[in-house]
DNA sequence: ATGATTGCAAAACGTTTGCACACCT
DNA sequence: AGGTGTGCAAACGTTTTGCAATCAT
């Protein structure tokens, strides 16, 4: 009634959506960019966006942030859970059969609506894990050669220890105090 | 060894680190920095950056993307997980008592290491959840008042149709195909 | 003194948007 | 014909970075 507007079917829109179809790499929207290139070398990227945009809206396809800034995109398919890989930023799907049944009761009686609920689990993936990563550019969180650095609410590396913070409203006496225990 | 340089505290640092403690309103980088202004006028942005990602690698504090494109901080506290609103954007700390005990085993065994997990809650959140919100601008995710609009892995907008896709691949004969059953 | 850290401004990055034109229906 | 969708390029918001000046050690 409001607006559901004569949506159009195109060659771009079929080609975006196609791009992703039996794929679960969770390709970012340049990579699905270059894919939909070798068919259709003249869409631009801004199509692309506005197309997977669409079908997102329209429940055909999933978008998702997930400890990174960039957005990725990935065909309908049943609920899973996602492994990151702190070192490569990689995302994987897993299926742990048991932690579906997440109590949520509690939330919903706080008055909270739950429509969804996905487990992020952070890590090295299997071949990050082999490596015995040098232990010397633990400073800054890499960016270069593996892409990603950061993800979502990583826990203290290990070799780097975790600042013995207590958990109440705590002053610094002066900016030194801050830098003494590391 | 190789370069436990000489870190030094200077008044910004512990500026950041302070505007963190006892907060778990999850601010972003430029929340940081307005708050900081109040103590330091004079202190720029790209410095707030940079002592907010030398606290993350010193595992002072922690930083996380959840849902958003922007980076929100913590200060370190135990683990908990997190309920991000669709509508209004806000990250919510919850306490799940149950959930902790998630069988992650056979990640294990196939490779993975796991330092952490955390489960992401999508919904709506208390003050959302009440307003009944005009199924109007569905088309859109929005983006101006509530501040923020898509959330990770969001499932499909109540009232608008999941498309049947077969799980295995999939040709499109035509791009007609695609736009029929919307 | 020396070099880590700052402030500033410009650049980078992924994404969105305004516009005129092309194409679907 | 009418208007949705496109290509292009410019704009966007967040974050990073190069630089000379400043400050902690």
């Amino acid at each position: 009634m409001v607006s559901e507007v004569n949506k159009r079917a195109t060659r771009q829109l079929a080609a975006v959506y196609q791009a992703l179809q039996g794929d679960h790499s969770h390709p970012s929207a340049d990579e699905v960019y270059q894919r939909v290139r070798r068919t259709l070398p003249r869409i631009s990227l801004g199509t692309v966006y506005r197309n997977l945009q669409r079908l997102v809206t329209e429940g055909k396809i999933r978008m998702f942030l997930l400890g990174e800034r960039i957005a990725r995109y990935d065909p309908m398919v049943a609920e899973h859970d996602h492994f990151i890989c702190q070192r490569c930023g990689r995302v994987e799907d897993v299926l742990l059969e048991r932690n579906r049944q997440v109590n949520l009761a509690p939330l919903v009686n706080q008055g909270f609506t739950v429509t969804a609920h996905s487990l992020a689990i952070h890590g090295l993936c299997q071949k990050c894990g082999r490596v015995r990563p040098h232990r010397a550019g633990a400073r800054r969180v890499p960016k270069g050669p593996d892409g990603r650095g950061e993800s979502t609410a990583v826990s203290p590396q290990k070799g780097e220890e975790v600042w013995g913070v207590d958990r109440k409203q705590r002053k610094l006496r002066s900016a030194e105090e801050l830098n003494k225990q590391t």
